[in-house]
DNA sequence: GCCGTCTTACTCGGATAGGTCTTGTCCGAGTTGGCGTGG
DNA sequence: CCACGCCAACTCGGACAAGACCTATCCGAGTAAGACGGC
């Protein structure tokens, strides 16, 4: 899994946090995790195409939540960075190989192992389409918030 | 997740239907399902190193299964194959950045993200822990261990 | 004083190299099976 | 006929390249803000 999943959800709950009065630049959130600026460009740009954030050009632009906090999960931030494709890719190399004929009835079916990858492929995407930014602001220790946005307010000058 | 998770498993079940009488040299199962030979010894020797196959050298050597088939996970060929590493791997960035003591009290508990991320993880490997290579025996269309014994006979000459 | 226009600086966005991991291949060490020879 | 030793073939095992994906970077297009001049 891409590093950048990581660096998209710190963003999101960073940005949630700061609020959407002003939008805040891709270098500003960089410094803020001590991060390569240019190449955070393209995991911010990625959760845009997604519309999960939303990007303002020009001067005094940036980035800022597209919606409610509570209508994004972590599973929507995944998906958006790391692409939606499952982990596992079944080839149905059980058709393959002399001898074999790939329309026989036992092939109707989906492969066993292919059943059991996908099953569990789906537990993890439920578990982590169960939360929610707002989930993850919340469970944040007390006065982080406050804390954020004063550290921010301090980073502008 | 490496393609070779696939081969292994299909690898695996085969042996099983095959029975320990005779190994099954890697070349064989290569043909099998027309795998690149050279490169799918390297997955079963994984899979010998974990102690999940068996390998015989020598003229008639091979591979056979080391474990009863109801005692062989899912989640045990993937970790042999693709190693035990969790995919998502937090790197406290949240701690990263001018303006923050990283010995401040709110980072004694782990951080959302990473708590989010290692559930989701667990349901997954729980799932994939849950079924067996005997489970995955069963689950077969009927008569598919008589075809592979007789297809496998066929192909011994 | 106010409005319109221009310049300017700042922002995002996609196109462009480098590093690391997965994929793929090769040849050597070790072992077993078969064969020949001697008793 | 049986046992022993030798040879040869076959197998696994780890060391060695090629390709693909992730990581990292740069420069250009576009836009909003601010400054300037005219009314």
């Amino acid at each position: 899994m891409s590093e950048q999943v990581e660096w998209g959800l710190h963003c999101c709950l960073t940005l949630a946090w700061i609020g959407d009065e002003h939008p805040m630049p891709a270098a500003r959130l960089a410094d803020w995790f001590e991060l390569p600026p240019a190449y955070l460009t393209k995991c911010l740009q990625a959760l845009t195409r997604a519309g999960i954030l939303q990007s303002v050009p020009g001067a005094r632009g940036g980035f800022r939540l597209a919606r409610r906090p509570a209508d994004v999960t972590v599973m929507d931030v995944l998906v958006a960075v790391d692409g939606p494709d499952n982990p596992f890719r079944c080839t149905e190399i059980r058709q393959r190989g002399a001898g074999v004929d790939p329309s026989a009835p036992e092939f109707r079916t989906p492969c066993a192992i292919s059943t059991v990858m996908h099953r569990a492929d789906l537990a993890w995407r439920r578990e982590l389409a169960s939360h929610t930014l707002a989930d993850l602001l919340e469970s944040a220790p007390a006065g982080a918030a406050e804390r954020t946005r004063r550290r921010y307010a301090q980073l502008r000058g």
